[in-house]
DNA sequence: AAAACCTTGACACGCCCGTGGTAAGGTTCG
DNA sequence: CGAACCTTACCACGGGCGTGTCAAGGTTTT
């Protein structure tokens, strides 16, 4: 049986027990379970749980954050509306010819203010 | 002069005064000043604000998810991190070839790992 | 059967997020 | 000049995040 008990995946990922099942709860790492409910976690998902620790201590993002990342893929409407939102960055107005960055601003709003009422 | 001060800029959005100023210092819209220090809000940010209303109450994402996005788009190393963990998603390991599905978690993997240690 | 695991559920705690309010002081308008 | 605005800097607070610990009960191992 290729398959870790919680313990044994706390000692090799570094996470704690406690942490596994609130990285479960989050959607992050979900291990099977046993017949009689126990989790088993196999190598994919170790190995997912120690990129994850890389992931938030290297980049000093949160669990919350990898998990909207994941729901920004899974969501089409969701990543459309984000993507659009940050692609209209009203960033220095002087690096656009001036008479024009007013019409500039409101052509790239107006497909996403259809959407969104 | 084509810009609102704080109240009116709140007033057409629907967010607080003190919203503004939060928003601003959590890096989603920053208004020009005027030479007194005044936040003078052009109708590039008004549009900025309205949207991100929309996306917060149509998505129910925080702003700090919306920041987390921002962060995102302009950190390519954390995108590339974010997105091969996302890649190496060991859902359904029957979905794949028994076989090989061992081999092509590791694999999908070992560049990220020599990045993060 | 006892030890050493596992499960879920609860209480707790510190910190950050999203808000509001208020105070002390500068600016603009009428 | 006074009213109405603006600025920054604080205090406060409810809620969620990331953790730990503990209790009550089931499972596996020896």
């Amino acid at each position: 049986m290729e398959a870790l008990t919680i313990q044994e995946a706390a000692e090799t990922t570094g996470w704690s027990p406690r942490m596994l099942r609130y990285i479960e709860r989050a959607g992050l790492v979900e291990p099977r379970r046993s017949a009689s409910g126990y989790r088993l976690y196999g190598p994919g998902e170790l190995q997912r749980l120690r990129t994850l620790g890389g992931l938030v201590r290297g980049f000093g993002m949160g669990l919350s954050d990898v998990g909207f990342a994941q729901r920004l893929r899974g969501d089409a409407d969701l990543r459309a509306a984000v993507e659009s939102w940050l692609d209209a960055e009203p960033r220095r107005p002087q690096e656009v010819p001036p008479a024009d960055w007013l019409r500039w601003e409101q052509e790239k709003h107006e497909k996403l203010l259809l959407e969104m009422t």
